[in-house]
DNA sequence: GCCAACGTTGGC
DNA sequence: GCCAACGTTGGC
């Protein structure tokens, strides 16, 4: 989930890999990739919204999985561009993620910008389910459901590797 | 279309 | 604070 690095200063750096679901008629990754970068509005969970809050940083790169589709799988890599911010959807009256509760100047729900890295071989969730370098994979867990969950360096590897994909070469 | 697994809501 | 009812997610 988090390794230690070193940036060009010699400073340490903490590198986090993520999945995001998105179902694919709702938005695809092919559509990241046409409109170059998106906000990541309309989370209206509280575990998925702390982490894009807290824990999502700039340069992060995150799994794109296409959920409601046969078969689910992951289609693509993006990167975190922008981190955590107000979700502008909560306080525009006329969004159906509106919620009354949030504001402007208090945000109750969080966005992060992301943009697109490289398409994938689709890797579908059976196959993630039938590697056992995979065990412990949130998104394998029964019954997980977040849309924005962590995943570590090394499964973040073992799936672009499933790809074809070397993540040292991202 | 079914249903398991959750999260949220609201009465008490 | 409990918990039943309800809504949503998302694989199958």
């Amino acid at each position: 989930m988090s390794v230690e690095s070193i940036d060009p200063f010699g400073l340490p750096l903490t590198m986090n890999h993520w999945l995001m679901k998105s179902e694919l008629d709702v938005y695809p990754y092919s559509q990241l990739v046409a409109d170059g970068w998106t906000h990541w509005d309309g989370v209206r969970n509280y575990q998925a919204r702390n982490m894009m809050r807290d824990a999502m940083k700039v340069g992060d790169l995150v799994l794109f999985y296409h959920s409601n589709t046969k078969p689910p799988h992951v289609a693509g890599v993006a990167r975190v561009t922008r981190e955590g911010y107000g979700d502008f959807t909560s306080w525009d009256a006329s969004s159906k993620y509106f919620d009354e509760k949030s504001t402007a100047d208090n945000p109750r729900w969080f966005m992060v910008d992301i943009e697109p890295v490289c398409e994938l071989t689709m890797v579908p969730l059976q196959d993630m389910k039938d590697n056992p370098n995979l065990e412990g994979m949130p998104l394998l867990q029964r019954g997980q459901r977040l849309s924005v969950q962590p995943v570590t360096e090394e499964q973040f590897a073992e799936v672009l590797r499933m790809a074809g994909v070397d993540a040292a070469d991202l």
